[in-house]
DNA sequence: TTTAATTCGGACGCCAAAGGTCCTATTTGC
DNA sequence: GCAAATAGGACCTTTGGCGTCCGAATTAAA
């Protein structure tokens, strides 16, 4: 089923949603509620979406998440890799720790390189904004849950 | 890490073994050694391969398998789907059974189709006969398990 | 100065799905 | 009839995703 974690799922959704706060931080309280995931999910979402540089974060009371990016400068591929580490469809990457011991009798050994490239070129060319509503969620009046 | 399953990859390198052998059939314990595969896990392999209509059967005594169709006719992406399904990267697909609960909330709702399209279409663009090494394994000479 | 709100970083445990093995029934050549 | 194979499941183990929680650090406001 080719699946791509959760996480990855979530870190969409949050920069989605994220864009509709606009300049303001917006804390993890908020955005679990305007997104409907688990307070403890968000917040792990937004420390990796943090460290990738995809947010800025502020610490302490008043604190918050904003966007650092704009989603169309944002590729998919980007926040793939950021929640789970290189493109690679098979564990045979070349330059693989340890790799399979019957790489001498493998026949495809070292040629999964061109598919990866091509998933991964697919994934480069969309971005964050391709995958959010155009009109999902702005904040077009002040928010409900002041 | 946008990782498919070991039996995906098996597949593929039964399917490009399969190629040497042409047009006589091979067992399972030849197609284990000369793979470096467990025996039963190439049997696995092989019967998923024969449901899909990749590869031809003969069952008794002399029996084993064949290629049924060349590996330049066998797009990646369906022998993806016959060991995983339809290639979808989220569980939030149209049509999905049940769906998230939070669609009324979910910013990108729906919008991943455009991005499992392009994914598919990469690996349908991709052959097994890309992924095997054009000169590994072709029966020059006898076997030597005979 | 104290308090409350918030992010940061990591650890922990549960659960589902993948992976691998094995068993029995069926088929077929010798 | 016997041996060699495939067909089709059932079963068990293990891995990693996933969700949660905790203590520490930081900062605004009272």
């Amino acid at each position: 089923m080719l699946r791509l974690s959760k996480l990855t799922d979530y870190g969409v959704v949050v920069l989605s949603r994220l864009a509709g706060t606009g300049a303001r931080v917006a804390a993890v309280p908020e955005l679990a509620l305007t997104t409907g995931l688990p307070e403890p999910t968000v917040a792990k979402v937004l420390k990796t979406l943090a460290q990738a540089g995809f947010v800025d974060s502020t610490r302490g009371a008043r604190g918050g998440y904003r966007l650092a990016r704009a989603l169309e400068d944002i590729p998919l591929a980007e926040v793939i890799v950021a929640f789970e580490g290189p493109i690679a469809l098979t564990a045979c990457v070349d330059g693989a720790t340890g790799g399979c011991e019957s790489a001498g009798l493998c026949p495809v050994h070292g040629r999964w390189d061109p598919v990866n490239r091509a998933v991964r070129e697919a994934l480069t060319r969309i971005t964050v904004a391709d995958l959010a509503s155009p009109n999902a969620f702005v904040e077009t009046r002040a928010p409900a849950y002041t």
